[in-house]
DNA sequence: TAAAAATACTCCATAGGTATTTTAT
DNA sequence: ATAAAATACCTATGGAGTATTTTTA
């Protein structure tokens, strides 16, 4: 953003001197003398008058320099910002996370960026997992923390992990005898049909756990006997607790919740686990060291 | 002043669409299309983002767009004042009159331009004839409203009236038997050889009262027996008042101080004498209807 | 007479035009 | 298939240059 007008005016009205104002302007006195003359004449008015070979400002012209030196202002405002964003110290980052997995996240977010790019403005937004897609197609986002069911191809991936499902148990059901642990996976082995005579406690359709179920159950042509549903993973899981059902829940989300007695398998029959992502636009060209900062996202997520 | 590149960037960013904003700049939509572009890649930054056919904000362009706008607000401002000037609404008139004058007519001017021009701005300088001419030769000053003794020829010069240099005599005064009246003249006359054995009060050398009585005692060879100099013109009518000698005084004062027993005299001798003149130089381009403004101080100056 | 500004002229970058192709819905 | 944007290409204006003249102190 260059002003050249204003900038020519206010040079020549802080010389006087056609000569040394071209000289700050880098360009020679004919050249300045005649964008002057011109500009007055475009104008209708005269900026300046010349008293003894001096170019003083007019009272009209005086009114112009008032202004313009408040657009200069306004100019090297931007330009400053301008350059402090190319250096990446300046900018905003709009982040999308599942609503859900938001208290695991954002915090730790937050803190990563108040050390490292402590003047990036970091915008959260909480939501489901289709609200987030269509967010950032719509450039609304720049980035989605998320579960990813199905890439799309307009957009980036960058896998953290995968996210299994789990099934959750009471440790003292009687179920907890049809499991096998291998002595390298995290969590013991069930076979969803030794579950399909329980109450199963899952989120209601629309909920991506819940979605992400069906499919299996689809899939596998598993019918359960009795469903509950339930909107909050965190009640699931206290449910769980108390022994009043089997319950889902994903391997990330597990991680970060705590209930007495309840016990973690997987599901021999899941083959294609969903995986945990950071997603974002071909053409991200929000920020320039884009690419840092979501490198800096994706390892403090894989150090959880 | 138009900012066009700001402008451009600003309707771009209302209408989210070329075609319209080209529209509405009156340009061509590919003209549009290649100024932006060229735009960001001069600047080195995308100020707009492509969603869905629309063109959005980026961050640093919402910031562009807010600096911007605010420069538009400016040249608005700017632009109504120019035309406001350009009708002769707005305005400063820069106005010098003689400290000794001042009482008896700034007052009527400042009344003036309250009824005809109230936003114009009126600023008076009180000065001697010298520190006047100066200025008004400097630019500093507008117009100038004086006795003028010398025409300069760079000052163009409208004449209001002569302002004759008057004797003043105490009525009771022995003086009073050499003076003859004429029907047809304001004021008695005397023949200045009459006053020489008299005690002359005048004003101290450099005021211009003085000055133009020395002109005429060296014209005529008179040679006064005793002076008394006195700065304040008021001071030595009040002096005549008491007879305490013989004032001189301007016409033009004259007729604006009250002192019981004074008595005014045409001097014989003054062939030429001074005028009250409004002055003003020649390439005057400060006010559009700057004419018209003299033309109606004359006016009023000529009434009083 | 010396310094500053204005003028004459030349050149070139760029804004803006038309015609057309490419892209996106 | 249609509408919008981008591209190619052409033109003209005006900003900036050099050389020179005019003006002013």
């Amino acid at each position: 953003m260059y002003l050249k007008e204003q900038t020519y005016v206010c040079t020549l009205a802080e010389t006087g001197n056609i000569s040394k104002a071209a000289d700050q302007l880098f360009i020679t006195q004919p050249a300045l003398s005649t964008y002057i003359s011109n500009l007055e004449q475009n104008l209708g008015v005269q900026l300046f008058a010349k008293v003894n070979n001096k170019f003083v400002l007019t009272y009209i012209g005086e009114r112009y320099v008032e202004k313009a030196k408040a657009m200069l202002k306004l100019q090297n405002e931007f330009n400053l910002e301008l350059s402090l964003f190319e250096k990446g110290v300046n900018g905003r980052i709009r982040i999308g996370v599942q609503a859900r997995r938001s208290p695991f996240i954002v915090a730790d977010i937050i803190c990563l960026f108040k050390q490292t790019h402590p003047n990036i403005e970091i915008v959260f937004y909480e939501g489901v997992i289709f609200t987030l897609e269509k967010m950032i197609e719509e450039n609304r986002l720049d980035l989605i923390i998320y579960t990813c069911l199905e890439r799309k191809p307009n957009l980036v991936y960058e896998r953290i992990k995968e996210d299994k499902i789990l099934v959750a148990i009471n440790s003292l059901s009687s179920l907890r005898s049809r499991t096998n642990w291998n002595e390298a996976d995290k969590y013991p082995w069930i076979d969803i049909e030794d579950i399909k005579d329980e109450i199963l406690i899952l989120p209601h359709k629309g909920q991506s756990l819940r979605d992400i179920c069906e499919l299996l159950f689809k899939s596998e042509k598993f019918k359960p006997k009795k469903i509950i549903e339930i909107r909050n993973i965190e009640t699931i899981i206290s449910m769980v607790s108390r022994n009043l059902g089997v319950g889902f829940n994903r391997e990330s989300y597990a991680d970060n919740m705590n209930a007495a007695n309840v016990m973690y398998l997987n599901i021999k029959q899941e083959k294609t686990p969903s995986e945990l992502v950071i997603a974002y636009t071909k053409n991200s060209s929000q920020i320039p060291n884009f690419m840092n900062i979501v490198e800096s996202i994706k390892t403090l997520l894989l150090n959880k």
